[in-house]
DNA sequence: ACGAAGCCCTGCAAGC
DNA sequence: TGCTTGCAGGGCTTCG
């Protein structure tokens, strides 16, 4: 399931490549994502030239002089590099093909992904908007925690998980950053002291930034690879351990549901 | 306005 | 073996 890091992996490996490049055509196979990819696209990019790609959360931009493709790769999307002449697997949804003869390939199985076209201002666009800060970036600080949950009531869990607050954090590096800075999933976000939200900030950029740095390892291969060199496996400490010892202090790792989502944490050392 | 639940989708694993 | 069932999950949307 893709993460920030896995995007930004994502984002690093596929910008050498299409950046200045020329689009020769698109190729639309599956049009029914997360919302429909638009029937134009193929006329929109044709004969346009990459002038920039970045990331925001985890939505990647790809700007061309009239507009931005706004990728985002939902849980099991990903993007690759390959040969125009290799065939379409079963889940290659939509194909840009640039004239340097390189295609840039869309895969998702599970369909959450999204492929749409934004004229003017990106970041007006009402899935960016309201976004919150990058949690790499300099705006999420040791206090923007701590400051953004004073009325928050709600499990401190779901509360980093909320893109309004902090971009990019998903459930596998929610449950990773509270066991690395002690906090309990369930503990409500207006009943954690300033001290402890700094030390979960940290936890969130240094387990953030470890993975992006394990991504980039992989990268060498994102070309020609089978489009999953942008996955990379992360020494989790809890996520996907429920049962194990804690890796602190020994005691089993308890499991619980919140929002849907598999919640994994020590009893004895999350509080 | 806030927080919780619902929903989209397919692949995989477990159970019978 | 082959079916059915349940689960995985990002994040927008709807409901209470």
């Amino acid at each position: 399931m893709p993460e920030l890091p896995e995007v930004e992996t994502t984002l690093r490996g596929i910008r050498p490549h299409v950046l200045k490049q020329r689009v020769q055509s698109v190729v639309l196979r599956q049009t029914s994502l997360r919302w429909p990819v638009p029937e134009a696209l193929p006329r929109l990019l044709a004969q346009q030239e990459v002038v920039a790609l970045s990331r925001r959360g985890k939505y990647l931009l790809i700007a061309f002089p009239h507009g931005h493709l706004m990728i985002h790769l939902g849980m099991s999307g990903s993007l690759s590099l390959v040969e125009p002449d290799l065939p379409a697997g079963k889940h290659d949804h939509v194909d840009i093909v640039f004239q340097g003869a390189k295609v840039l390939r869309y895969n998702d199985p599970r369909r959450f992904g999204a492929i749409l076209w934004l004229e003017g201002d990106p970041f007006e666009h009402a899935l960016l908007a309201n976004l919150g800060p990058e949690p790499l970036g300099e705006a999420f600080d040791d206090d923007f925690l701590y400051r953004a949950s004073r009325k928050k009531s709600l499990a401190v869990k779901s509360f980093l998980m909320d893109s309004k607050v902090v971009v990019g954090v998903g459930n596998i590096y929610a449950n990773e950053a509270l066991y690395c800075s002690g906090i309990h999933p369930l503990r409500k976000a207006n009943r954690i002291s300033a001290a402890r939200y700094a030390r979960l900030s940290c936890s969130v950029r240094q387990v953030l930034a470890a993975a992006i740095e394990q991504g980039g390892t992989t990268l060498r291969d994102f070309v020609g690879g089978d489009g999953k060199a942008g996955y990379f496996k992360q020494e989790l400490q809890v996520y996907g351990r429920t049962g194990l010892p804690c890796c602190g202090c020994g005691h089993p790792l308890k499991e619980l549901r919140l929002a849907q989502r598999s919640t994994v944490y020590c009893p004895r050392c999350q509080t």
